[in-house]
DNA sequence: CTTGCTCCTCACGTTACGTGAAGGAATAAC
DNA sequence: GTTATTCCTTCACGTAACGTGAGGAGCAAG
């Protein structure tokens, strides 16, 4: 009734870990038998099975291999402040790993949006997120997700339909040599802050983002070539003389 | 004025990519320069230096290096379910690293309490969370997490030591033979009902699962040895005397 | 001719094992 | 007695994405 020690296979089966990864344990010393058959075979006594339970609980709760031997070896080791350490850690990762997730998202939300998607098409909407990422706020770039989520897809295209055929416009009357005052043109420009409320929600700090954008990245770069310089300039003398008369 | 092509110590200090990584790429296949020296210096033409920025922007959003080499080498590649792929693993990843997180918070919680923390203490405290996980729901844990908070570790500390002084009362009852129906067990009965209500916040589904937890792992385990069977069981009676006569 | 700079190609180290390979010992079946 | 099976052993390569030298070559300046 000799079942003070037991082999690695049994081990392995009552424990549920490989017998490969014990003898890993064993190659780097987090866990050796305390004995060993003439043959060489490993025999676990009763507080090696202890010890290995014990490493068990401590790589659930995401510890290394090195920093479990470390705690097992020297208990006066400060635990406390191991597991704050992990802590943090878990939480700087958890941080990271949302705002990736987040970025994803908006991203496969603006995918979902085209019809085929290139890589170009993908980088490109990489390219506008680290731009955006770099005027807007944390919670501006939070706020102006929730609106497209309100909005919906549907609504979002025909903003941006609607947006495509109001420059079209403005550049055929540019061309026709119109005057920014003239009646066309200002009924232009009520339409074009339209557009630009409905993108801002009315927030105005979200608009003096979007300004600053245009004004450090370039009119082309900020819309992402859908508008040119003399285009944007167009319009601004007609909207400013549309808030002169208001 | 041929800056037509550049060498790897120029490419690095531009995009702030190691050699190293350069060489690593140009080893994977993943980013060979159009060019080589004589001598085998490697020249990197312009698209090369756009290929890089393409990796780098995919690299940043958390994909691996085989992932991007098959995006970049397919341009037919379904890039969209790539990166809803890619989201829903990271969903995963924050789930588990939020659950960790969660454990290793309530560790830290109860260990804070802790005179001096030793190995022991730590085991112990995994093994109860354990038990806690396995008899509570996320809900219930929730919950309890909360009610910890409120109540800040002075008044548990006075909880937990509420506990042991009544357990002791009950025990030199039980020595001296007292009766369960007796005045005085009737007081501690009613003292212990307080102390469940608090631990349970008066939540029924709380309390079934206190039960349940008792009941599967026995009094001793459950109790994490602060209480007997016996004990248990004579408090039952004078419980059911108590209840019997409101 | 020596220094200094940039480049090259090995090649090992990292983490926690998985996955064989090659071989020894004991036991069961023939 | 031989074979097959099972259990064990050690050795050693592979994983992901590089970091970090080692040892050597080409080229300009002092």
């Amino acid at each position: 009734m000799e079942s003070i020690s037991i082999k690695v296979g049994e081990l392995a089966k009552k424990t549920g870990i490989s017998i490969r990864t014990l003898h890993y344990y064993d190659e780097i010393d987090l866990l050796k038998p305390s004995q060993r058959t003439e043959i060489g075979h490993r025999l676990y006594v009763k507080e090696d099975v202890v010890r290995l339970q014990q490493i068990i609980s401590f790589r659930q709760l995401g510890f290394s291999l090195e920093e479990i031997r470390d705690c097992l070896e020297d208990p006066n080791s400060n635990l406390s402040s191991t597991v704050k350490l992990h802590i943090s850690h878990l939480q700087e990762q958890i941080e990271l790993t949302r705002k990736l997730y987040n970025r994803l998202e908006a991203i496969a939300d603006t995918l979902n949006r085209e019809e085929d998607v290139s890589i170009q098409n993908l980088l490109e909407t990489i390219e506008v997120m680290t731009m955006f990422e770099k005027y807007y706020t944390q919670e501006q770039l939070e706020e102006l997700k929730q609106r497209r989520l309100q909005l919906g897809d549907e609504q979002i295209r025909q903003g941006e339909a609607a947006w495509k055929e109001l420059i079209e416009q403005v550049q055929s009357e540019m061309k026709k040599g119109s005057d920014p005052a003239s009646e066309t043109m200002q009924q232009l420009a009520k339409r074009w802050m339209k557009l630009i409320q409905a993108f801002t929600g009315g927030n105005p700090e979200i608009e003096k983002s979007l300004n600053t954008m245009y004004q450090q990245e370039g009119v082309a770069t900020a819309s992402q070539g859908t508008l040119d310089r003399e285009t944007f300039e167009y319009m601004g003398q007609a909207i400013t003389v549309l808030n002169n008369r208001k």
